[in-house]
DNA sequence: CCCCCCCC
């Protein structure tokens, strides 16, 4: 390993425009977190000197990152978020933490560095574990496997191995509603239809409410609704209130503890904290965040789109007020820019603290505001996203005038009966047609990405693609 | 759709 790149101990929080060049020793299997949902990833990375960080991957860097750092390749990093461990868990004082995620760069570099790992570890019985460890075939086929702990790995690994196989299955049996599961997420959108992506095995059929989670997954896909972010196509969709029973009063929202919904609020916007970053580097197929150039063509981790391109995209943390009281919200591409009264492009090349003279900080007039309300597990308050902001004006005589909102709104999710006999199970070319022809403004992949048993074990990649 | 943060 060369010299040229900076060491681990060289890198402190706050240095910038480092790089260092690491082989990953280690890597975990990814885990639920204990007082949270969040899931995460450890990986010990070292350095040409066998100096180790601990690397942390969060959520659904997970699953893009899996086949981005393998254990004993060698990877130039930059531009992890470096910090010191939380002082309530750190074993000794200033132990350095990188947390890897979109914002990261991660080159792999082809060369041998194992002679390094195996200088430093006794690491060769331990290269097929972690691999192991996070396989679900062994839970579908219900064979039973033999699995020697000693010493630590009792009350570490395998007490984490029991509590993630017993989540899984619980997860896919009951929990379809907003929940992540290998990288699969399923979430109520805005007009009451689900939101798939990513990937999910589904290990076994499991029954909940009167429904295999097949025939769940299946009625999600034959209703197919997603929300585009244009005004004009919202309007086809959601039919603005106008009659002011239908605004919830920001006061009623403060402090919510419920675990997804969404609100008109009427109001205005402005805002607070000048010193913000209002755009983040995305894919222009994902809109995920990306580590790469403005301009540059890129594989993107969270699409695996091969030529990806990396685009600015708005972004705006702002204080939502109404005469009863206030929320702090985010706001990122078509709500901010028109907020801001500002374009991605423009934000990006901003290089002062912006004035009123440079784009919109605060509104005159009232508006209307779409808002969806994340329970944060740990937080006491809830997370305010804005989905759409609407001006009173653009629905003055607008068809929808005076109906009353969507009934969705605020009510809890409901399951469909089954529409449809086609199933995901016999995914192939025919169903990925019709699911194309079901489809208006985007088209579903249907994919059977592996099959290790004939009937067990399934694969299935469902995303949105604008056409 | 997306950002931030996130765990022992």
């Amino acid at each position: 390993m060369g010299d040229k790149f900076q060491l681990i101990h060289d890198v402190s929080p706050g240095t910038t425009g480092w790089t260092v060049k690491v082989v990953v020793a280690e890597k975990f299997s990814p885990r639920v977190a204990q007082r949270s949902p969040t899931k995460y990833q450890n990986i010990t990375l070292m350095d040409s000197e066998g100096s180790t960080v601990q690397a942390t991957l969060y959520g659904q860097n997970i699953t893009a990152f899996q086949d981005e750092l393998l254990l004993g390749k060698t990877y130039l990093i930059s531009n992890a978020l470096v910090k010191e461990t939380n002082a309530e868990y750190k074993a000794k004082s200033g132990e350095i933490q990188w947390t890897i995620s979109g914002r990261t760069r991660i080159r792999r570099v082809e060369e041998n560095n194992s002679n390094l790992l195996i200088s430093t570890y006794s690491f060769t019985d331990f290269e097929d574990f972690p691999k192991y460890m996070d396989s679900n075939v062994d839970i579908s086929k219900f064979d039973t496997v033999l699995l020697t702990m000693w010493e630590t790995f009792v009350d570490n690994e395998c007490k984490y191995i029991c509590q993630n196989l017993r989540k899984k299955l619980i997860l896919i049996g009951k929990h379809l509603k907003v929940t992540s599961f290998n990288g699969l997420s399923i979430s109520t959108k805005a007009d009451s239809s689900f939101f798939i992506e990513g990937e999910f095995e589904l290990v076994e059929e499991f029954k909940s409410w009167g429904h295999t989670n097949s025939e769940i997954i299946d009625n999600m896909i034959s209703e197919k609704h997603y929300l585009t972010s244009t005004t004009s196509k919202l309007s086809s969709k959601l039919s603005v209130p106008t009659a002011e029973k239908d605004f919830t009063e920001i006061k009623n929202i403060q402090g919510l503890k419920t675990v997804q919904q969404f609100f008109w609020i009427k109001g205005k916007a402005s805002v607070k904290v000048l010193n913000q970053t209002y755009w983040y580097m995305s894919c222009n197929n994902c809109n995920k965040i990306s580590s790469e150039n403005y301009g540059d063509i890129y594989p993107c981790v969270f699409c695996k789109c091969t030529d990806a391109k990396a685009i600015p995209r708005a972004k705006v943390y702002m204080q939502l007020t109404d005469p009863t009281g206030y929320i702090n919200a985010t706001a990122i591409g078509n709500p901010a820019e028109y907020f801001l009264q500002s374009n991605a492009e423009i934000l990006m090349n901003q290089t002062l603290i912006p004035t009123a003279a440079s784009m919109r900080l605060s509104m005159d007039e009232d508006e209307i505001f779409y808002v969806k309300a994340i329970t944060q597990e740990l937080s006491p308050d809830c997370k305010f996203e804005i989905l759409f902001i609407v001006n009173p004006s653009q629905i003055a005589g607008d068809k929808n005038k005076g109906k009353a909102p969507v009934e969705h709104i605020g009510e809890p999710i409901k399951f469909l009966e089954p529409t449809t006999k086609r199933s995901l199970f016999h995914s192939d070319t025919d169903d990925a047609q019709s699911s194309k022809k079901k489809c208006d403004k985007s088209t579903i992949e249907i994919t059977k990405k592996k099959s290790m048993n004939s009937k067990s074990l399934f694969a299935v990649h469902i995303k949105k693609r604008n056409v």
